[in-house]
DNA sequence: ACCTGAACACCGTTCAAGT
DNA sequence: ACCTGAACACCGTTCAAGT
């Protein structure tokens, strides 16, 4: 409910004009994607309409309009928005290291991004919004995998092997994290409140396993996933290499 | 919009009454969560609401709130339902296949429920329902991983990787297909509609690999993840059967 | 050229009133 | 005991009207 302070660097009504606007930078693409992820994060996914985000920036929830098509041209831009940030870590990285470092740290920045924009990603995570990020993300992976020497369908199915369970994995997570505190809270105590007390007789595994299901942590879950996928990716290129070089036997 | 046609069984008008229900039915959990899963179904995940449901069903849109305590309440129970549905399959199954043959004819069966309620999917699959379904593949799967001789925490771990990894993947693309008809054409046409037709200079492996693309199975795409998972952990099994004997050397 | 604001066709949910 | 229907506080989106 609280609106943010005004920005400080901000001059005091410079000058006439229709003086609706709380900010004083124009009606853009970007002050709305910012705004919008703002927004999101601060009340959450369900918070995210154009009513809510008309009265953040100072605006009338309909000129909206005049910028995007619709609410889903902006969550596509939005979510392109939290993967460009993504990119820009990306670029500061050492691009001289081997393709699987490379890919395990790719793997754990997406993490740190679905952790950091839960709403953003929940959003998004599913879509394929062809956005400058997502462009320069494809590009990178499918330059680093077929570096490796694999054949195109071969680069391809284990890029989108990879892609996928990162996307949808990180994604899931921050479908739960978007819940709301009442849901999520419940969502997350279901371990302990239902699974350790299921009775004995019918659940014996259930209950073997109550303490260790109520432990297991999210993030190695979800880079043990990765890690089981890169495995795979080291075995099909020591197999297309031993296929390509049969002479040294 | 059409109804469907009358059950043939059911006796014309046989008793007085408030005759307002148009199926013969009492209003119970059990067939308005079938009702749910037939409306999201046949008109996506979007169209299910409440009015939608009691115009369905025959009944004031809020009768529905002395059998449910919100709508997230009737969600998980109908994603139980689904998920029931698959557990009935795996109780016909072989229970004397190997763990891995288990594990994947199971994998494969989830990604055909999810193909079949592409709308309930989506809508439940990052949900911890607790609902008698889930708690039972819970059980199955830990008991099927158990009986390998991996210790709990190994046990419990690689059981969350591979469900996690089947239920969001398998989520993800039921997303996808739940989206309604122009945005998910939108969406599944980006490979050829965007991909295809970025400049050579800027992006040389999309455009390398961009037949690849557009070409290569979502099936095989899900399958590949979840056997790298197995034969992780294959892996694993063997590694704690050589540290638990190693007398043997 | 861009924004406003009324209007339309929807939502989930509550609650007093009915039977 | 269970259902109805008005009401409340919301949605996304369209469009004529303003400046």
């Amino acid at each position: 409910m609280a609106r943010t302070t005004a920005q400080p660097g901000a001059r005091k009504a410079p000058r006439p004009g229709p003086a609706q606007r709380t900010r004083g930078a124009a009606l853009t693409r970007e002050t709305i994607v910012a705004s919008a992820l703002e927004l999101a994060e601060r009340d959450g996914a369900a918070a995210l309409s154009l009513r809510r985000l008309g009265e953040e920036i100072g605006v009338d929830a309909t000129a909206f309009y005049r910028h995007f098509r619709d609410k889903d041209d902006l969550v596509l831009a939005a979510f392109d928005q939290v993967v460009a940030a993504q990119v820009e870590r990306l670029r500061g990285r050492d691009g001289s290291m081997p393709w699987r470092d490379r890919m395990r740290a790719l793997a754990e920045d997406t993490w740190d991004t679905a952790q950091q924009h839960p709403a953003m990603f929940a959003l998004g995570f599913y879509r394929t919004t062809g956005g400058p990020a997502e462009r320069e993300i494809v590009e990178h992976l499918l330059a680093t995998i077929a570096e490796t020497g694999l054949p195109p369908e071969q680069v391809v199915l284990h890029y989108r092997m990879y892609a996928d369970a990162q996307l949808s994995l990180c994604g899931m997570t921050a479908a739960t994290l978007a819940l709301g505190d009442a849901l999520r809270e419940k969502d997350a105590s279901a371990w302990t409140r239902i699974y350790a007390v299921l009775p004995q007789a019918e659940y014996p595994a259930a209950r073997a396993h109550s303490r260790e299901l109520a432990a297991v942590d999210e993030r190695t879950i979800f880079l043990g996933v990765i890690d089981s996928i890169l495995d795979r990716i080291e075995a099909a290129i020591e197999q297309h290499r031993a296929a390509s070089a049969p002479h040294r036997g």
